[in-house]
This record gives structure tokens, sequence and C-alpha cells, in this order.
DNA sequence: GCTAAAACATGATTTTTATCATGTTTTATA
DNA sequence: TATAAAACATGATAAAAATCATGTTTTAGC
């Protein structure tokens, strides 16, 4: 159940100048925030499901966001995390498809729903918004192609370790270089691609070997360069 | 070395309708073929390499191409195949990168270069070409991650057997059902994501059940049912 | 604060898949 | 067409990672 949040405008959001919409002129973002529909996302609560049809766009305001596939014995794989200023929902948009993962909040979030109409028609007269769009896209799918090659390639404790880099690229460090973000053994491991409790023995052992420590469900980062050399990456 | 080969205008091109170029109105498809550059590429060729500058996209007018990115140890993974019609270097030119993968000739092709300059210009200009490119990245998109999650739940056997079906999807059959594009096992697995005797070994199972028939480097495909079956696929 | 459920943890075992080894066939080219 | 190199093939072995089993801790809801 979506409720309604105290709506703050569009041009005013404090995320619009870091979001897609970084170059859209004003009339036109005020186009967006004459229909666009704000909602209260409670933790856990799920903002569209793989499958169903695409009627508009979602940006995220606050919080953050999964995004999952779910293979075929309903095996989650995240394939995408969104935080405040990103979309989600666009691919579906674009390809006139339903949505081809499940959305749903890792913690309480504000979000704006932007009509499929209203999208398309300021994405045809606004050139500059394609374009942003555009970079959007091709840098997500060029992540993806990385990740499809690591998958491919990388043993499973790299790949824990590159997780443990990504979510800290993605949802930066609190004070005290602690990650960002709570997420559950099983949701690592559906990030990374393997077992839970493969993830889980991987994590002890990054923090035995005083990479990281493990606070609950906070990871805080001991020794950076140790986790980029175990990841094996350098750039 | 690039040779250039005979002109086909681009108007007059086989593959305008079915390329992302579709709805781009004829004056535009005139700049462009004013500033082209074609030229024919033979087979196991580079047409650009991982970590080079973007200087434009190329337009595939005749051949087939593979898009490759190379791991720690200099291992292959194609995370792209291209036909006829299709455009590759889009992505390094659109995030404004260097080319993240490699992209070399599977068979003699010949190739449109299209500098950055005119194709950003045109982009800018043309909302039904923007509109286009943004379905062929979301379609890229949605792929790849399909991809991530197969990589991530499916075990081999079922990956190789989807492997062959993605080539068929690509590049059809020819008469006689056979896929119509000749790979060596080394880059079926670097597609599927495997060790080469791995896929060796699976595909000359699959040939012995009867599922395909392999006449040197072309399968067959002999039992179409059983194929997606044992793919674990069954939209 | 009690209780059930979920999440976390860890050892043992099995399965899957990669690697290694070796030989044959095909392909390219001198 | 001789010859080397690449590609293909297959058995044996090793390594990696999943699964199974079981117990503990944490979390959420009554």
């Amino acid at each position: 159940m979506k409720a309604s949040f105290e709506h703050v405008e569009c041009k005013h959001c404090s995320n619009r100048f870091k979001s897609v919409f970084c170059k859209t002129e004003n009339d036109m973002i005020n186009e967006i925030e004459a229909l666009k529909i704000c909602s209260s996302i409670k933790k856990g609560d799920t903002i569209f499901r793989e499958g169903s049809y695409a009627s508009g766009v979602y940006c995220i305001n606050a919080g953050k966001v999964k995004l999952s596939m779910f293979g075929d014995e309903g095996k989650e794989q995240i394939v995408r995390l969104a935080k405040p200023g990103d979309i989600i929902g666009y691919k579906a948009l674009l390809s006139g498809d339903k949505y081809s993962s499940t959305a749903s909040a890792l913690e309480d979030c504000n979000v704006c729903f932007i009509p499929r109409e209203i999208f398309l028609v300021i994405l045809q007269k606004d050139a500059a918004l394609s374009f942003e769009m555009m970079k959007v896209l091709s840098n997500e799918l060029r992540q993806a192609e990385e990740k499809i090659t690591h998958l491919a390639q990388k043993p499973v404790r790299e790949r824990v370790a590159e997780t443990i880099l990504f979510l800290k690229e993605t949802y930066g460090l609190d004070a005290d270089n602690i990650v960002n973000v709570s997420l559950t053994r099983e949701e690592i491991a559906n990030l990374v691609g393997t077992a839970t409790e493969t993830a889980i023995r991987l994590l002890s052992e990054f923090n035995k070997d005083n990479i990281i420590e493990l606070i609950g469900k906070k990871i805080k980062i001991i020794d950076q360069q140790k986790l980029t050399k175990t990841a094996n990456l350098y750039d």
C-alpha cells in the first residue's frame, strides 16, 4: 500500500541536479510535477513486479531500492541497486515491454511515479533528457557486461570482495568507514551470485583477516587496499 | 588494415529499415552518407579495441562481429554478437568513455564508420533516432541482466543449450536447420562462460543425445523441443 | 518480555566444473 | 603437399563451490 507523502516540488528536489533530469528545463520539470504521484514505501515493500505492465517510471526521492530477477526455482538475483536521484523502471517503458525485474525497498522510501505518457512526451521534446537517459543506459550496460565477465571468470572470493567495494561506491561510507547499507547475508549472496553459506563464510574470513569488520548487518572497511587486492581489482 | 569497399548509399542500404536508423529522415541519412567511411574487414581482424578512444560508431553492413571483454588473465568473454544492421561502439560514444569491449570480425565484413560528431549531432536533432537508440540499449540491458541471472543460477549444461538457442535467434538457420554461424568451441565456451573442454563435452553429449548434430563448426538443430527443455526455458 | 521465525554460522559431504594430460583431427600456409 | 599450429576430443584428477545438516543468535510481532 502506497501512502502519499508530503510533496517536494520537482524543481526544488535536492536530487534534481544529480539525476537524469539535471539538464531538463524548468517548464518540463513543471509538467512532470503536475502529473507525478508521490508515495511512501515501507521497507520490504514491492514498488513494481517483474512481468507486470510498465505504466511509468519511478524516481527515488529517499531510500534504497533493489532490483531483482527471479530464476527458475524462484531464486533471487539482484541485478541493480538504486539510490536517491536514480530512476527505475525505464527499461520496460522504453522497450514497451513488461518490467523485467522486481523493485523492492531496502529501507523506507519516498518515490515519485512519473506516468508513462508524460515521460515519453518529454523524452521526445527534450534532447538533453534523452541524451542523459542514453548515458545512464550505456553506463548500466557497461557495468552489466563487466559483471557478466566477472561472474564467468572470477572465483567467488574475489566477487564477494568486489561486491563490498561496489556497495561502498553505490551507497558510500558512514563516518568510521562503515558501508552505508544494510543487506542480509542472503541478499549479499544474491548480489554476488553465490550460495548464502558461501557468502557468509567468505565474509567471516575477511573479518578474521582484518579486511573488514562485521557489525551486525553493517560492513566496516578496515583495509581498503587489501580488499581491492582480494577483489583482484587495480583500477 | 581497412580497405574501402564499394559504397552502398545509406538511403539504399538494405539494412536501413531493420536498423536503429529505421525512423531517421532522408536528409539526416544523407548527412551520415556524406561523412561515413566504409571499409572491408577480414575475418579475425579487430574493428576496435577495449580501452581505445571512441571516435565513432560502426554500422555493420555485412558479416558477423563478436564483442569481447578480456578478464584478468586475458581470458575472453564474449558479451555480444552483432549482425548486419546492428551498430557497435555506441556505449563508449554515449558515455564519452573508451571502448569497453573489443570488436572483431567473425567473418569477412563490410562496416561503415560514422564519426562521433555527426552521430551525436543527429542524435540531438532526431528524437526518433534517440528513441530507437534507447530501445536498443534497453533491450541489450535486459538481455545482459538475464545473462547475469543465468550465469549465477543455471548449471553449465543449461547455459550451453541456451547459447545454441541464442545463436539461432541471432543469426538464424540455414536450410536444413543449421545454425548460421561458425564459432570455435573456445568461442562458444567464452560465450557460455565456461571452460573450453566443458563446452566441447556438452556439445558432444547433445550430439549423442540427438539434440543437435555437429557438422564441423556448424550446429544443426535436430530436436528443438529437447534443446529448449535442456536449456530449461519454456518461453 | 516471550515466542516463533528469520537470519547467521559452521562443519561435513557431495556435486559440479575446471584443470591437467594426452592424443587426434583439421586448418592454414610455407 | 608437407608441416606446424590450431582446434577438437576425452579421460583422469583436482579444485571450487553447492548442498545438507545442525545449532546459535538476532529480530519482529504478540
